[in-house]
DNA sequence: TGAATGATGCGCT
DNA sequence: GCGCATCATTCAT
């Protein structure tokens, strides 16, 4: 990459109250070195999910095995399992005191196209990472990355020129508690986002 | 075009 | 055992 002027995000960016992270996220590129190829995608929505007194937070019932990785040090990948068979990818955010995570729910594919198509056969170009789940599919992230530190070189945020014009603020989605918080962001001018 | 539903595994009570 | 931060397919309008 000699010629990109694209900028590694350090941990400072993730150690930081999560609704600003979450704000700054939307429009990044999120970066995953497979062993074969260099993946990338402009993130066009996110979740925030903030400590224990968040209750659909994994870390509202405390540390378990699951969630610990949240309770760690920002700036690292959480990745759990949904509904048996789908992966969803989290950020940690926040100082170590405070378990919180943001979660990817779409993005714009923008390198190594060929290889989310393979790992999502008959599937668009817009429609390879527009759901959490599929965007764990398309890009080939399991529970085998979780943990990873971002600031390393498997998986890592790039800082990137384009600021999205409109970011909208909805209530999250999928779950059953807290939906007076507008806690979902994303980019309107997007046509990868999972949900409108 | 929207609502209902089955697939499927694991963490937690 | 039950309940999930989901997705694709089926069925109804």
């Amino acid at each position: 990459m000699a010629l990109s002027k694209n900028k590694k995000l350090s941990r400072s960016f993730y150690n930081r109250p999560t609704l600003e992270v979450l704000g700054d996220i939307i429009g990044k590129i999120v970066v995953y070195n497979s062993l074969s190829e260099k993946l990338s995608a402009r993130i066009v929505e996110a979740e925030a999910y903030i400590g224990e007194e968040d209750p659909a937070c994994h870390a509202a019932g405390g540390i378990t095995n699951r969630n610990q990785i949240m309770y760690g040090n920002s700036g690292h990948a959480y990745i759990y399992i949904i509904y048996g068979m789908y992966n969803c990818l989290n950020f940690v955010t926040e100082p170590k005191s405070k378990p919180a995570a943001i979660l990817l729910r779409g993005a714009e594919p923008v390198s190594g196209i060929d290889i989310m198509k393979s790992n999502s056969p008959n599937k668009s170009s817009s429609q390879l990472l527009n759901g959490p789940g599929k965007f764990c599919r398309s890009l080939g992230l399991s529970r085998e990355h979780n943990g990873l530190d971002l600031t390393k070189n498997m998986i890592y945020l790039e800082d990137d020129l384009y600021k999205p014009k409109k970011i909208i603020k909805t209530e999250r989605i999928g779950i059953s508690t807290a939906k007076e918080k507008k806690w979902r962001y994303y980019d309107a001018a997007s046509n990868c986002v999972s949900r409108k």
